[in-house]
RNA sequence: GCGAUUGUGGCGAAGUGGUUAACGCAUCGGAUUGUGGCUCCGACAUUCGUGGGUUCGAUUCCCAUCAGUCGCCCCA
C-alpha cells in the first residue's frame, strides 16, 4: 500500500459518521436548552497560547504537542485541547464587553491533537465537545454545568455514572498544600514507584492519583487539599455541595483527584463510569473552574468554568453497551433499471422523486434485476420502481413495497405530477394494508 | 518515551523452508432473456504489510521499518 493514514488518525466511514452525527446532534440539542451557543475556532494557534494556558510543565505542552513553524516563521501548534483557544477568542473579540450578557456560554466541537501512543479510545487526532462559561463565580454555575455533563450521559442511557468532585482552592492554598504534600511524601520516597519519585518535585499532586498499588497505600494517609482551603474557597465548595444535594444529584468527593492541566482552581470534577461493558472505571468527562486563565491570556479578571467530553470514548462506551444508534438515512425509493435504453428515463425518474422530497437512488451499473432487488433490500429501501423497455413504451411503471412485495402500476404522468408526494404516501398506505 | 503482541483476497480465517496459498462471508455471472431474502454451479490473492539478509529456493527463518491491538506514562 502506497499511502496510509498517519498513525493515531482515523477514517470515519459512513457506519461511523452515522453514529457520530447522532451523538453530536443529541448533545447539541441539550446544549441549546441550557442556552449554549456554538463557537468555531482555528485548529492551530500560537504555540505560546497553549504553553501559557495549559501550563509549560504539563506533559501535554512539554511532550505531546504538535508544534511547528510555518513559512512565515511563526511558532504554532495544533490545539491539544479546546479551552485555551476559546479564552483567546473571548479576549480578542472583547466578549467581556458590557453588551454581552453574562455569563457567556459557549460550546465547541472538533478535533484536538496530542502526540501520544495510540490506544483504544485514544487517538492522536481525537474529538472533543466542550463548554465554557465566562463571567460568573456563582457556585450555581459550577452546579449547572456539572449537571449538564451528567444529563448528557444520562440522555444516552448510560448507567453506573458517578460525579466525582474536589476543590483545589485558590493559588495560594494550592501552593501551601503542595508544600505540605511534599513534606508528607518525602520520608516515603524510597517506597514510592519510580514514576512517583519523579513526580514528587515536578508535580506532586499527580502522585495522588498514581495507579501504583503501593503509592495508593501511602497516599491514603496524605493530607487533604480540602483542609488547606481558605474561607472563600471553603464556602464555595460548601455551596456547590448543597446545590448538588438540592438537585438530588449524587456525587462523591475524591480529595485525591487532580488535574493534568494547570489552569484549574476551586471546583474540579469528573464523570466516571464503571459500566461493566467498558472495563474498569473510566473518565468520560472532566472539567472545572478556572478563574485566572482569562487574565493570564491578557483579558480582564474573568472567572470561567468548563468541561470537555471525549467523543471517541463516549461512542466506544455506547458501542460496548450495544446502544441502538438510529439510522439517519432511509431510502424511500430505489429505481431498478432493465436495459440501456431506459438510462435517461431512470435519471429523469430519480430526479423527479427527489424533487418530491423523497430519498431516492437508482441502478447505475446495469446489473441483472435480481441483484438490483437484492441491493434495494440491503439499502433498506421502502419501495422499488422497476423501469424497463415495456414501461417506457406504456408510460406506466410498477411501484413495489418491499416489505410486503405488493405492487401497483402508476402512470408516468402521475409520478411526474406536482402532487406525487401525496400520492406516494397514500399508495404506501394502501399497499401496506393489503393482504 | 517504555513494554508486550499481531500484520495472508473487500472482510473473517487456515497453512507450509520448495510452487496448485485451504475454507467461510461478501461481490459478480449462470441455472431462472425483466423482480429481493432459499438452493445449486462458476468466477474472484502472478501473492502472504514494506525493505533488506540467510538459503539452490522464503509467505514461512533473521534484521530493520511501517501499521494495528493491549498495558505503562499521560489524558477526555
Amino acid at each position: 500500500m502506497k499511502y496510509q493514514k498517519i498513525r493515531g488518525t482515523a477514517d470515519f466511514l459512513p457506519d461511523e459518521t452515522n453514529k457520530w452525527q447522532y451523538v453530536e446532534n443529541k448533545i447539541k440539542d441539550l446544549l441549546k436548552q441550557y442556552y449554549y451557543q456554538e463557537i468555531r475556532l482555528p485548529i492551530f494557534e500560537q504555540f505560546e497560547l497553549f504553553a501559557r494556558g495549559v501550563g509549560e510543565t504539563s506533559d501535554i505542552v512539554s511532550k505531546e504537542m504538535y508544534e511547528f513553524y510555518d513559512k512565515g516563521d511563526r511558532h504554532l501548534a495544533l490545539r491539544p485541547e479546546g479551552t485555551a483557544g476559546v479564552v483567546r477568542a473571548y479576549v480578542e473579540n472583547k466578549i467581556y464587553g458590557p453588551e454581552y450578557h453574562k455569563p457567556v456560554k459557549y460550546y465547541y466541537e472538533g478535533p484536538m491533537f496530542r502526540f501520544e501512543r495510540p490506544q483504544s479510545g485514544r487517538m492522536r487526532q481525537f474529538h472533543q465537545i466542550g463548554v465554557e462559561v465566562y463571567g460568573s463565580k456563582n457556585p450555581a454555575v459550577d452546579v449547572e454545568t456539572m449537571t449538564l455533563a451528567m444529563e448528557i450521559f444520562k440522555g444516552f442511557g448510560i448507567r453506573n455514572l458517578s460525579l466525582v468532585i474536589n476543590s483545589l482552592g485558590n493559588t495560594e492554598s494550592r501552593l501551601a498544600y503542595r508544600e505540605a504534600l511534599i513534606e508528607f511524601l518525602t520520608p516515603h520516597i524510597d517506597e514510592l514507584s519510580e514514576d512517583s519519585q519523579e513526580r514528587l518535585h515536578k508535580n506532586p499532586l499527580r502522585v495522588l492519583d498514581s495507579k501504583d498499588k503501593k503509592d495508593q497505600e501511602i497516599v491514603k494517609d496524605a493530607p487533604s487539599v480540602l483542609d488547606y482551603l481558605d474561607e472563600e474557597s471553603k464556602a464555595h465548595f460548601e455551596a456547590v455541595k448543597e446545590m448538588l444535594e438540592l438537585l438530588e444529584i449524587p456525587y462523591e468527593i475524591d480529595t485525591n483527584m487532580v488535574r493534568g492541566l494547570d489552569y484549574y482552581n476551586d471546583t474540579i470534577f469528573e464523570v466516571i463510569t464503571n459500566d461493566p461493558n467498558f472495563g474498569a472505571n473510566t473518565t468520560i468527562c472532566a472539567g472545572g473552574r478556572y478563574d485566572q486563565l482569562v487574565e493570564e491570556v491578557g483579558g480582564p479578571t474573568t472567572p470561567g468554568f468548563g468541561f470537555a467530553i471525549g467523543l471517541e470514548r463516549l461512542i466506544m462506551l455506547l458501542e460496548a453497551a450495544d446502544f441502538d444508534f438510529p439510522k439517519l438515512t432511509q431510502l424511500d425509493a430505489f429505481v431498478v433499471t432493465i436495459g440501456d435504453e431506459v438510462n435517461s428515463e431512470a435519471l429523469k425518474l430519480v430526479m423527479a422523486l427527489r424533487k418530491q422530497g423523497l430519498t431516492a437512488e437508482r441502478e447505475f451499473v446495469g446489473r441483472k434485476p435480481g441483484s438490483q432487488f437484492k441491493t434495494a433490500d440491503r439499502l433498506n429501501a421502502k419501495t422499488v420502481f422497476t423501469l424497463g423497455s415495456q414501461e417506457l413504451e406504456d408510460r406506466k411503471i410498477n411501484m413495489k413495497l418491499l416489505e410486503t412485495g405488493k405492487e401497483v402500476s402508476l402512470d408516468f404522468d402521475t409520478i411526474y405530477g406536482d402532487d406525487f408526494r401525496k400520492i406516494y404516501e397514500e399508495t404506501l398506505q394502501k399497499l401496506a394494508s393489503e393482504e
